[in-house]
DNA sequence: GCCGATTTGTCCGTATGTATC
DNA sequence: CGATACATACGGACAAATCGG
């Protein structure tokens, strides 16, 4: 990256992930690394403030930053902040890949509006897509895109991925997405689409994203198999 | 608060809320708003930021700070950041209450130990509650709390409020929370506890908590029927 | 395409407050 | 009480992005 406390934030965050400040110890003092790194005092506090956020550290007042990271357990899928299906697969060492189930352009009705966030009359690209990992379809994606702010998606687009030609092509920057998380009874899609095995319930993420422009220009569902999915936060106080 | 950046958040806040600024539109420029509260320009930025951490507003270089706030439309049970069940209950306007199921000190062996992530051998109090909404038992959490972190612990205590007394009379303030999010089967404690109507899975929230000695104090497994979980989360790029 | 005004983003130095030991 | 460490706040400077003329 380009900016200092964002090097810094990576640097340290390396140092963490490598042992080098163990789990429960207190890293070294702001003012001590400050000077090590050769930036100011508010610089190296953004720094950590970005790995506070991430559940690295704690910052105790009058007596230090204690680390509190320690390496996941488990080897399931987990989400991550913003970050593609690809990404995600690619972090968790997964094969991945990605089938492309129906494409088309719709336009909002009161229904889709209700369900998905947009206006109605909005025109929208639909897509769903099965996800597989290791070879098993585990992931069902339901996108509704707003045409206007991705013009061009084709199905061939689609088939490879989309947030390569959204932050490629179009330049476009993802900055804000909410999400939330539930778990619903299956459908007559989810059995035709997964192999379910004998699970009759799917946990399902909810995600809205925004452009750089604050424009939501996607609403997705994600509805998983348990037994592979797992979602990971840090919450801190005050924030 | 006593800060005033957290004033002038929560005072933007409201205003988001209340419809003064609406969904899309721009807020006024940071200069102006430091300006009307009569603080710095860095003061004012903090306060913004909090604001985009929690989902309020997206600021885009170049242009302004965009609303990206809208009333929540469904009405479940919604998890927030850290707060206790408690306050959730309030916050969601619904009518909550709690038995303990049982209470416990225990010595964590190896199984114990890699379930909580506390060490084999620390001493633990074990306590199993069931949440009450609207009359009906919908979740069923199990608590793990580190016994030298936690002194005093009781079953009368358990009964009320464990956050009240962790903050009020030991003066713990909670600060970072970890938390994943899972779905399992039912297990026969499930089918016991819960009202499972024919549910046969449960969404599962696991809590790591850390007071403000950076110590992972408790964990937790908060086991919900799927119908009335929802969890909600902002997630920012770069952070 | 360029330029200048506006707005957010980053960085610095400093001062003061508050908590811990 | 003093030393140390994090937390808050201020003011100033410049960079980067956007937009309109």
């Amino acid at each position: 990256m380009k900016t200092i406390y964002f090097d810094i934030y990576e640097n340290l965050r390396d140092r963490i992930e490598a042992g080098e400040f163990a789990y429960q110890s207190l890293i070294p003092s702001e003012t001590m690394l400050a000077r090590e790194y050769q930036c100011s005092h508010n610089t190296l506090r953004k720094a950590l403030e970005v790995l506070k956020l991430h559940g690295y550290v704690q910052p105790i007042q009058g007596k230090g930053v204690r680390v509190i990271w320690q390496p996941d357990r488990q080897a399931r899928f987990v989400l991550g902040d913003i970050e593609s299906f690809r990404e995600a697969a690619e972090r968790n060492g997964i094969e991945a890949s990605t089938k492309v189930r129906s494409f088309e352009t719709i336009t909002a009705d009161d229904a889709v509006a209700s369900l998905t966030g947009f206006r109605t009359g909005d025109l929208l690209y639909h897509v769903e897509r099965i996800r597989f990992l290791d070879g098993k379809a585990l992931i069902y994606d339901i996108n509704y895109f707003l045409a206007s702010a991705v013009p061009g998606l084709s199905p061939a687009i689609v088939e490879s991925s989309i947030y390569d030609y959204l932050e490629g092509v179009l330049g476009v920057r993802i900055t804000t997405s909410k999400r939330s998380i539930g778990v619903e009874h299956v459908t007559n899609a989810d059995r035709d689409a997964l192999d379910l095995l004998d699970y009759t319930m799917v946990a399902v993420v909810t995600n809205h994203t925004f452009n750089d422009d604050g424009i939501m220009f996607e609403t997705t569902f994600s509805r998983h198999r348990p037994d592979y999915f797992t979602f990971h936060d840090t919450a801190v106080r005050g924030y």
